[in-house]
DNA sequence: CTGGTTCTTGACAAAAATACTCGGAAAATA
DNA sequence: TATTTTCCGAGTATTTTTGTCAAGAACCAG
């Protein structure tokens, strides 16, 4: 799962428009000048999770975004895998098609595939809501052991 | 934490050596041929594993690169750590030094930080001996859940 | 309807990170 | 000494990230 300016510019916008969430249409000035981003980058973010229906904007006057639904339903996976491309999963798979190693698949795949397994469920835990609230502290856990 | 094909090389190249144990020292361009990596890109990656102490090298013919311990005490948090840079945890520290967001330090600030953690704590519990016994598999867990 | 406001869209560009390559030096073996 | 192999620093090419810019479309207030 990649993770970029991008990615965090996404979460600290909506988070930003959760707690706005009385005034009806927020302004991409407002935030990128709240969250000190530059407003011109913010455009293209705020574009893809509204494309995605995350988000809903109208133009004109007094126009803006706002969040689409309520903040304990959107979770932090989403949003991160709007704005990233979508994440890869194995990070075997080369240019050639399938894994490297000449044992046929890389012995290393299931690992990759795990670790994105663990993160997702992790941002796919966590909401807006928590974040707002500051639920999120403390919640990562340790992996399963493996039981002989 | 960062995670690019320097990592996953790292760890592909480890794996291997943890396989081919009971040859004395191994070569890189053997690794290199077997696991389909630039050897002289690989060359770079085990030189700072061997920095770090993970594995020895001994120079010559007959040479090459071993483990310095048992694959069971070989973690994969530790490999990633020594070839990627250190991770840099919060990912809200801009060039202007601390979070950026007016209201002092960003909201989102306790997510990746505990995003990180969850990370490590994954990677920090799977040993070389794992992925060569393909322990691996299922051993991803969900975030605790927020105790109201 | 007129004019300003705001999102929408796509193309483009600078900067940084990544993924390598290269040339040679040092050590070990024979 | 000659060959093999790791060691080491520097350099380069490619890709990704991080934006900027300009023009257009919808919208609202007056």
């Amino acid at each position: 799962m990649k993770l970029t300016t991008k990615g965090r510019y996404a979460v600290l916008a909506l988070t930003d428009l959760a707690l706005e969430r009385d005034e009806d249409f927020v302004k991409i000035s407002h935030i990128a000048m709240r969250q000190n981003i530059s407003s011109t980058y913010l455009e293209q973010i705020l574009l893809k999770l509204k494309r995605a229906g995350l988000i809903v904007g109208v133009r004109g006057p007094n126009g803006g975004y706002k969040l689409a639904s309520e903040p304990e339903k959107i979770m932090i996976a989403d949003i991160i895998n709007i704005v990233e491309g979508k994440m890869e999963a194995k990070g075997c798979v080369s240019k050639s098609g399938s894994c490297t190693g000449v044992s046929g698949r890389c012995m290393t795949h299931d690992l990759w595939d795990e670790l994105s397994r663990h993160i997702e469920l992790f941002l796919g835990q966590i909401s807006l809501r928590d974040i707002i609230k500051g639920n999120v502290l403390g919640r990562s856990s340790p992996p399963r052991a493996f039981d002989y």
